[in-house]
RNA sequence: GGGGGAGUGCCCGAGUGGUUAAAGGGGACUGGCUGUAAACCAGUUGGCUCUGCCUACACAGGUUCGAAUCCUGUCUCCCCCA
């Protein structure tokens, strides 16, 4: 992108007045809003290089496509010179936050968080630049003597944390909002102050917190943050937001094939957000959205894992799913009775259980070798079973060999 | 502190003593169609040694020939008053 912008001004103070603007719409691009108006820009025109703050939950280490989209924004602030702080919420997290309809979150160990924190950099780093990454946990200033905390809290109106569209929804709605969530605002806010973010990025759902990042700054006298929102990915689904919990996601560290399946199974009507979300800079031509669907899958698949690996990916598919063929290559799972009891053996082979197999093979779900099994036979003679490959549904496959 | 209400299968949600493994919906899965899209049709959706057996309606006891449905206790959640 447009990271070398001339100045043509005989301005001696190097022109960064003239190239604060154009870098600001440079890097606006794709996000919802950037606010307050003109904030970034003063920013960028102080010539210094800004530090980018996202806060995360270390509830969830697993990162998707949906958080790729706020990962590649910072990816192209790193690549403008800027550095970013990822806020890892051990504090919040080990706390927990029981709000939230029926999920209650769950109160972390401390492991547990390290090894997420751990697990969510390295998958981040699939994204982010290292060397312009700081990783920080916001324990290291929350956990701070009461009367600081209580100082903290007198800063703020309960009126102005009831602000929030969802909160005050649920006050109407009698819907109960935890205390410390109301507080939450206000926590993650002063990971701003903490550690002088000018900027916070997030997901156009974090809109309130990131505000309040800036109200939390104001009190404490320093520098306000511009923040900077970024869509919101819709999930496999294509009507809800991608998360985890909703088994809607594309994880950045799925296997290649199971990415490049994951992507074809996407509603055709939230494609043009994926591509223009994902791949930005993509020219779109005009193929029929197979083939568009197709080429976005290959893209992603070799920024996760390499070159080339997309078009691996793609054989792979147009094998099991256009030829109907099994995959070249079958896990094998070691059986050893004789005969083979074919519930019991597939459902440990695949992890299901045995009446789930059941219910599959009594619907014809069942091949070995391409030709349909019925529920007639249950057990085969090894000799049968053996070396064959077996295919339960649409896409479990595995190879029975005898031990 | 007082009063009221609620806890059902992956989720939502019927069901207030007897074909109830439990209506209906969502989701998911299977088969058909196909571009692993959408739409649509059909079926499945607790477990198992599967024409049968076992376990299930927050948990533990109890009443009854028989309970998700009645009683007691426990836990959890919500609302109202203070």
């Amino acid at each position: 992108m447009s990271k070398k912008i001339e100045t043509s001004s005989d301005d001696p103070s190097g022109g960064s007045r003239v190239s604060a603007r154009d870098q600001a719409v440079a890097l606006s691009e794709r996000s919802v809003d950037v606010l307050p108006e003109g904030r970034l820009e003063q920013l960028l025109g102080e010539g210094r290089p800004l530090t980018i703050k996202l806060g995360i939950d270390p509830t969830a280490p697993d990162i998707h496509l949906g958080h790729a989209v706020v990962l590649g924004k910072l990816r192209d602030f790193q690549d403008a010179g800027h550095s970013v702080v990822l806020i890892i919420g051990d504090f919040t997290a080990r706390v927990g936050d029981p709000s939230g309809r029926s999920a209650q979150r769950p109160m972390l160990e401390p492991e547990e968080i390290d090894a997420n924190a751990r697990t969510f950099q390295d998958q981040a780093f699939k994204i982010l630049d290292r060397d312009r990454t700081e990783v920080r946990f916001n324990s290291e200033w929350l956990r701070m003597p009461p009367e600081d905390l209580l100082g903290l809290m007198a800063r703020t109106t309960v009126a102005q944390l009831l602000e929030r569209e969802d909160f005050r929804n649920r006050m109407e709605a009698d819907e109960p909002i935890s205390a410390l969530e109301l507080l939450y605002p206000l926590l993650q806010g002063y990971d701003s102050v903490a550690i002088g973010a000018d900027v916070e990025l997030g997901g156009t759902d974090q809109t309130f917190n990131l505000l309040f990042g800036r109200a939390v700054q104001a009190s404490y006298e320093t520098g306000q943050q511009a923040i900077m929102t970024m869509p919101i990915l819709p999930g496999l689904d294509g009507l809800r937001r991608m998360s985890k919990s909703l088994g809607n996601y594309v994880g950045v560290t799925d296997p290649p094939d199971e990415m490049f399946g994951k992507l074809m199974s996407i509603p055709d009507a939230v494609l043009p957000e994926y591509r223009s979300l994902l791949l930005p800079g993509l020219v779109d031509t005009d193929q029929p959205p197979n083939l568009a669907k197709r080429e976005m899958a290959r893209l992603l698949v070799d920024r996760f894992h390499g070159e080339g690996a997309g078009e691996e990916a793609e054989t792979a598919f147009d094998r099991v799913f256009v030829q109907r063929e099994a995959p070249e290559e079958v896990a094998e799972y070691v059986v050893t009775g004789d005969p083979v009891h074919l519930p019991a053996e597939l459902a440990a082979a695949f992890g299901t259980s045995r009446s789930e197999v059941r219910r599959v093979i009594d619907q014809g779900g069942l091949k070995i070798e391409g030709e349909v099994l019925g529920p007639d036979s249950l057990d085969l003679p090894l000799v049968d079973a053996d070396g064959r490959v077996f295919q339960l549904g649409k896409r479990r496959f595995v190879r029975l060999v005898s031990g």
